[in-house]
DNA sequence: TCATCTTATGACACCGATGTCATGACACCG
DNA sequence: CGGTGTCATGACATCGGTGTCATAAGATGA
């Protein structure tokens, strides 16, 4: 691979004006630009990035840990949305910014991380993106004083900036979908017990007290089995015993779409069909479920992608040193998205 | 950041000596070592990835090209298993070989690819991995003499290193097991046509042959259309054609595990029970909805997290200049998944 | 006792770029 | 005509490591 050395030589300059002509920083006659630009073609030259971010102390890489690359092979474990869509997001922004993203994967293992963290400073990187893959606590080993860091898709105690999806406004706006739809009695097959689950049930109980509706304690279920072998069987019971109350839900809402999706089968296993005998909503917004099921889901945004966005731009500011006055804990909030799987009720 | 310099002065040694401790690559004085072994720690030092790869003219790093972190917030585009699970496999080889990965995204523009490619390059990248999204033919701008390619997921013409499903082994393994649990009449709801349905269409006929089965054209339809509003009335007009035979099939491969997902949607609306009217088989062992269909799905793996092991395992092979007996183009062959979605017949 | 070898260490150059400063050729102005 | 300013370019040092060679101290052997 060529150096401006051999550019210099080939274009009878010195190494400093080709390196001028790359960063047109000073002016160079038109003519000897032109030979040295020559040169440059002639013999392909490439800089080198480990040459200049040792000049000027800038890597231009900013490293990404994430459990999310191999998470999914694990097959006991119950998953949501790929947080894969919030990769996605940070790669969109970072890319725009000429910032180049590594990606580290801890496997699933959290003892992985101080090594990885390590590999990414000696890389020099200008900013680290932790993104779990679940809402949740986490504490993290400590970093250099001046290294940039941001948090996404969880929290810690010592202040490190974080991205958390809204869920509590995220159950509360798919509620009041549904009460606007018609609907009284909703039912709530949630997930197990976790930060999301928690937030969620205080969207849906608020939600049901901004309408003026009743919180019913009985309507609200954990329908979550971890996929046991019995869970079609556990869930059409508490679907049966719902459907024995003297006033019976018109909805059932699921803790993601994944459940739905199961739920759809149970259902029509029992012969109950979708939506005309029940409504059904999920909460993710996982496209290859929701867009894919027939009839397709009505379900709540993990507006996952938009929060690699918010990640990926906080994280630029702090680099460029910009003043801002997020605060640390930033919740973002998604869409609605409805599709046939609810039907209004008069 | 503290250099060896600053680790030397406090250690009260040469740099060079700092240098041989951190690679022991020469004997060093017990006491010595101690001396700096401590500066290290109390000044928290962290090598230069730069100022190591310039010396030594190796970078560390591999490159990966992939359309697949965005491509499937393409709301139109037909999306079958992500390939995310090729950069799984890619990524446990390589953190095993103490090798770093950069990912880039096309965002779905292949005219972004020489940007990516020539960003890799300033990186100076021991190899380059480019990852389809689906089987296909591809073509490549030309790289440096010495740089180590391979291809995932798609070939070209250049005699690139590729590694690909084996499509047609994979239909012909799934059909023979489903005629191995009695079935005569398969009929198969393909994909449109590409390079993957050419390939399955053969194996599944050379399934059929092996077992001494005639080869009925009609059992063979396209199922895949594009997700329009119709597609539901459209497969089920297939399928009742297929009802309407006097020697109607007992089972239906379709295309991909989503396709069969829908179909299991198809055929409950109109009242069929899955497997019992009718068995369902799926392709891709697209887990996040194979495992979670309700009955869960019996399909044909899309090796993706093998071919992408193959990939890095190849690589690191031609980074290493190790001799391989490897054809260019390399298949990797999947397992049959088998769920209760196909029951025997007697 | 002296030549030879091994061990432990340092001086120095180099990898490929860029920042600083110097220099020579002109143009402009009073 | 001499002083000042701009343009175009080059010499040299520097970033943070590592390879090469030199060197001093101690061990070994004839």
């Amino acid at each position: 691979m060529p150096t401006i050395y051999d550019i210099a030589k080939a274009a009878q300059v010195s190494p400093k004006t080709v390196s001028r002509v790359i960063n047109s920083d000073a002016p160079v006659r038109l003519e000897t630009r032109q030979q040295v630009e020559q040169a440059m073609n002639e013999l392909g030259y490439v800089p080198s990035k480990a040459a200049r971010s040792m000049r000027s102390n800038r890597s231009g890489i900013v490293g990404l840990i994430t459990g999310a690359v191999s998470q999914s092979s694990e097959i006991s474990e119950p998953h949501g949305l790929p947080d894969l869509f919030i990769v996605q997001g940070i790669q969109r922004v970072l890319a725009d910014e000429e910032i180049t993203l590594m990606i580290a994967d801890t496997g699933g293992l959290a003892k992985r991380i101080p090594t990885l963290i390590n590999t990414f400073l000696q890389y020099r990187v200008e900013g680290l993106i932790y993104v779990a893959d679940r809402h949740q606590r986490i504490s993290l080993p400590p970093l250099p004083q001046e290294q940039q860091m941001i948090l996404v898709n969880c929290f810690d105690d010592q202040g490190t900036p974080a991205i958390v999806p809204d869920d509590q406004k995220g159950q509360h706006d798919l509620v009041l979908s549904l009460i606007k739809e018609g609907h009284r009695r909703i039912a709530y097959l949630c997930l197990h017990e976790c930060i999301a689950t928690e937030l969620r049930i205080t969207g849906y109980r608020k939600a049901l007290g901004a309408a003026g509706l009743p919180f019913d304690l009985g309507l609200v279920q954990c329908g979550d089995f971890e996929r046991c072998e019995e869970e079609p069987q556990l869930q059409w019971q508490i679907i049966q015993s719902w459907l024995a109350l003297p006033d019976p839900p018109t909805v059932i809402c699921c803790g993601n779409d994944e459940m739905a999706m199961r739920i759809y089968g149970v259902l029509r296993t029992q012969g109950m069909a979708v939506p005309e005998a029940i409504s059904i909503a999920g909460y993710d917004n996982h496209r290859s479920i929701a867009e894919t099921l027939y009839p397709a889901l009505t379900t709540m945004e993990l507006p996952y992608e938009s929060m690699g966005v918010a990640a990926a731009q906080r994280l630029v500011q702090l680099i460029r040193n910009e003043p801002n006055e997020t605060p640390t804990l930033q919740r973002i909030r998604g869409d609605v998205f409805w599709r046939s799987s609810v039907i209004a009720r008069p």
